[in-house]
RNA sequence: GCACCCGUAGCUCAGCUGGAUAGAGCGCUGCCCUCCGAAGGCAGAGGCCAGGGGUUCGAAUCCCUUCGGGUGCGCCA
């Protein structure tokens, strides 16, 4: 399916049968050797840089090698013009057949072109969103909700088999806020007059209807009880309906998540205490006390001996606290256990998307999943804040005064699409803006119009090749039997080429873990479709539908609609519908 | 003080895990619409890839270091 991975194989082929010959060393390591398009398309179609890479193990100048391969090379099918360029690139150009077969492959592929191999089937396991059930959602958590969505919808097109998951914090200090502010509008509910809420509680409205449904629940049962008595129902029942307006905001943007796991239930199965027990089997865990922080120490700083995890033999800075002086256990060992479930589920592969604000919490992360298991593996990705603008002005939010963009407010304003499509034109790690005004500008300034309008375009002229030619079939198997061999000017194999390269995008950003890319891909793919289309301005020969000429119209309707499936594709994996006219 | 992330055109950012002459958009300059595809198009200028060392056939990319910016730093989740 991936065409430059075809050729990789037949180079590593043809220098394995040099092996053979004894022209070259045996037991040669290839994995080092790439092939890539050329930066400059003048070089060719396709390059490899074998001879460079092997030159040391074969013990061999680069150029001798290139001199042996190259030969070889131009006697395969498909395969011209054959150039050693450089320091020893060996350079070539593909049949124009080979390309315009692409088309044909795009078009019986449909958006399933694309899909990868790279992950064998294997698990992985993307954790995202996992905001606190204490609220609705803001613009802070969109941008984790996106990529991390993205992501897995990424690795699976790369063949991965990939869960999305959703970690509650439902057992920590800020539920138990939570549970005393839901009962003060539990009292409200009964006519009581709370006043302003104290400093420390949730002040949020959304909380009224929750105190509305305890009191239907509960009666007036709990309205003067003790704090002990209602505190820990109060817990659940809040932070599940917090959990259902979560749900809710995440389904206005599109995201499902296939597990939603519970801190809590972490706390009532004893889990804790078993993987202490575990890393202490393995010898991970002493009693011991820690340095006080070198520049910033807290003021009511006293050394304390802790139950300590041995961070530091695994690459952390310094070891870690794993129950309070109480016996409580901290948070981290909560998620430690949290990650052996992932383990124990079958996870070797594991993605955590969190916060910027998560930084320093890497590193102890991963020290954890290594001592848990070997094989495993931990990446986290880290977010980056979301600077929001309104025609370049800063929008002002406040969190004390709860004036904070939601979630749903973002998705009301511009629509899903578009949020999704924006959150991923930047790189996680770099700080991104969000304009209200730009993101709806129809401008090439604009890249998700712009990519959807070359999507668009695709299928306005699908419409008017309708009417030039009644009899035409437009379906894709219909245009996948087109005389291809019709598309041979330059700008049409480029865009050939361009389409062609999707597998290899999706298979780099997969690995990378990168959704962006993809993003940028499409805005390249679409900039490339609109030069296309505005050479025909120039130069009406090079339009699509060209009247008195059925075949080459076919040929070219051909071309575009595997533009348009590529599109498609890569859209679907950033949850961006395609549409299909600019309204 | 330590750790992590970042530093690429005037601005906002890509750069395919070490490849060939470092790219795009905005902005700037110059051309192009009486009509047939201008919610624009074509072309051009603009760079010591923060600075300095190293690793090798080859570095924006990897290592060390300095300088700038962000984030985090014992029982907070």
């Amino acid at each position: 399916m991936n065409i430059f991975a075809e050729y990789r194989q037949l180079i590593v082929n043809l220098l394995n049968g040099l092996a053979e010959e004894g022209r070259l060393p045996g037991g040669l390591d290839c994995t080092a050797v790439t092939v890539e398009p050329p930066r400059d398309a003048s070089h060719g179609d396709m390059a490899t840089n074998a001879a460079l890479v092997l030159s040391r193990q074969a013990g061999m100048k680069p150029r001798d090698i290139a001199d042996m391969l190259a030969p070889l090379l131009g006697t395969a099918k498909g395969v011209e013009g054959v150039d050693i360029a450089g320091p020893g690139f060996i350079n070539w150009r593909l049949a124009p057949s080979v390309w315009q077969g692409q088309v044909a492959t795009i078009l019986k592929s449909g958006t399933a072109f694309g899909d990868g191999t790279l992950g064998a089937g294997r698990a992985v396991n993307v954790e995202y969103v996992s905001a606190n059930p204490t609220g609705p959602m803001h613009v802070g958590h969109v941008r984790g909700a996106v990529f991390g969505d993205a992501l897995a919808n990424l690795l699976a097109k790369a063949g991965y088999k990939v869960a999305k998951e959703y970690y509650i914090n439902d057992a920590g200090s800020q539920v138990d806020t939570l549970a005393r502010s839901a009962h003060l509008r539990y009292q409200e509910a009964f006519g009581r007059d709370i006043g302003e809420i104290p400093e420390g509680l949730y002040p949020g409205d959304y909380l009224v209807p929750v105190g509305q449904m305890l009191k239907d629940k509960y009666g007036d049962e709990y309205l003067d009880a003790p704090e002990d008595v209602w505190l820990k129902l109060f817990k659940i029942d809040a932070s599940n309906a917090m959990m259902d307006l979560i749900r809710e905001d995440l389904k206005v943007l599109g995201v499902e998540h296939d597990v939603f796991f519970s801190e809590r239930s972490l706390h009532e199965s004893g889990r804790i205490p078993e993987t202490v027990a575990l890393l202490t089997k393995r010898g991970h865990m002493y009693q011991g006390v820690l340095e006080a922080p070198k520049g910033k120490t807290p003021e009511d700083w006293e050394p304390r001996e802790q139950t300590l995890f041995r961070a530091t033999a695994f690459g952390d800075d310094v070891d870690r606290p794993l129950q309070k002086s109480t016996g409580e256990y901290t948070y981290f060992a909560a998620d430690i256990a949290y990650h052996l479930d992932k383990i124990n589920r079958g996870f070797k592969d594991m993605i955590d998307v969190l916060g910027a604000d998560h930084g320093g919490y890497v590193k102890r992360m991963q020290a954890a999943v290594k001592a848990l298991d070997d094989d495993a593996e931990l990446d986290v990705k880290l977010c980056q804040l979301v600077r929001l603008f309104r025609d370049g002005e800063p929008v002002k939010m406040s969190k004390r005064a709860g004036n904070f963009v939601t979630l749903r407010e973002v998705v009301d304003e511009v629509g899903r699409d578009v949020t999704r499509f924006i959150m991923l034109t930047r790189k996680n790690d770099a700080p991104l803006d969000f304009d209200f005004a730009k993101v709806m500008e129809q401008s090439k300034d604009n890249p998700v119009f712009y990519v959807q309008y070359a999507h668009a375009r695709v299928f306005s002229v699908l419409r008017k090749a309708s009417e030039v030619f009644p009899d035409l079939a437009l379906d894709d198997a219909s245009l996948a039997d087109a005389d291809l061999s019709l598309l041979n000017n330059p700008a049409e194999l480029a865009l050939i080429g361009s389409v062609a390269a999707w597998p290899r995008l999706v298979e780099a950003a997969a690995e990378a873990h990168e959704p962006h890319r993809i993003a940028f891909f499409l805005y390249d793919l679409a900039s490339e479709f609109h030069t296309f289309w505005n050479r025909g301005n120039e130069d009406t020969s090079l339009r699509f539908v060209i009247e008195g000429d059925a075949a080459l119209t076919a040929a070219r309707l051909a071309l575009i609609r595997a533009a348009a499936l590529v599109i498609a594709s890569g859209l679907a994996v950033l949850g961006v519908t395609p549409v299909e006219e600019m309204r």
